[in-house]
DNA sequence: GCCTGCATGTAACGTGTTACATGATTTA
DNA sequence: TAAATCATGTAACACGTTACATGCAGGC
């Protein structure tokens, strides 16, 4: 049995939830881990198979009607994986942010530009902020950490559109204090 | 001649900066753009060569001594494709955090460890503001707008440590402060 | 003469998204 | 009865990483 990928754990993890079937893991994370976690029913599908398979979940048939439905369970050995999983260091983040790209090579393109993609990349900040408190204002995932991280999801969000509103007005004002000596200097680490 | 991959542009916007080598694209964007945008040798060199064949770029062979080498620069055709970039929407932020993921899960595998998976994950912030102030403090880009993105990411970091920080203090002290009701429902958007 | 850095490239692999196919149940 | 929602699944494609192969140049 080999090793299971991050995303296999994180199936893992929401069926120690509690069970559920495939769909109802796809509903759940598009409305709570989605920002920082996404998966799609080409993933689950073929991973609930997996893990049922080296003995990590169970799935029962529970048909409602005529229509097939498979509920899958966490077992014993499902949840020992995870408590290892949580002991062992984490991946870095990676993110990419076209937006910021597009900023970055703003000087090479059309330097008058710049503060216009700054202000649309704030603006899409703040739309994924009101989102997020959205989900949070019937907030599933009630239990401390898993709150803790959607209050830290808008809190990010809220940041980065402040941000890119900052950069905006730099940008805007000619004023981008670049590392001209001292005041670049004296606050390095 | 299809569109573009959104790293196409980014490689295609370095080259507009100056000229480059396959190389030096790599070099760059391991101390700068890494942290909201890498890429490998993998996609660099396939990328430039159908850059080249779509006429965006042209490269210059200029070995040096007897080591072959090709250096890239943009064409007209190049700028004209990188600022109708520039003008489209651009696509969401896209990251994955392995420690979130562990935070938000943390309640269904071992509620007592939340804490310890903030800290840790506040000081592997730390770890990356500091890299990036080292990268800053003899940055190359140095025109107006890829220095306000590299002020950003630190800044970004930096707030990400305080934000795991705090999350890790509060779940410390079990004053989460859940959606207990009016405290919630006041401050949604 | 050896190691590090410059330089180019590819094959294999793993991961993830999109689009499609299928069909039952519930609600308007 | 039509549309939305519940439910499962796969095939094709796009994207990215890793590991390897190759070879020159410069400094110790």
């Amino acid at each position: 049995m080999k090793e299971l990928s991050a995303t296999a754990k994180a199936i893992l993890g929401i069926v120690a939830m509690r069970p559920r079937t495939g769909y109802e893991i796809k509903a759940f994370v598009d409305n709570s881990t989605r920002f920082f976690w996404a998966a799609s029913y080409g993933q689950i599908y073929p991973e609930l198979k997996r893990l049922a398979e080296n003995g990590l979940i169970e799935g029962t048939d529970e048909p409602t009607g005529g229509r097939r439905r498979t509920v899958y369970t966490i077992t014993a050995a499902g949840k020992k994986r995870l408590r290892e999983w949580h002991r062992e260091p984490s991946a870095d983040l990676e993110f990419r942010d076209e937006g910021m790209l597009k900023l970055f090579l703003a000087g090479a393109i059309e330097p008058a530009s710049a503060p216009r993609i700054a202000r649309e990349r704030a603006e899409q900040a703040r739309g994924t902020a009101a989102r997020l408190r959205e989900i949070e204002s019937h907030a599933e995932g009630k239990d401390p950490s898993s709150y803790a991280v959607l209050t830290s999801g808008i809190a990010f969000h809220d940041f980065m559109a402040d941000l890119f509103d900052k950069a905006a007005r730099d940008l805007e004002r000619g004023q981008t204090k670049r590392p001209t000596g001292a005041g670049a200097q004296e606050r390095r680490n």
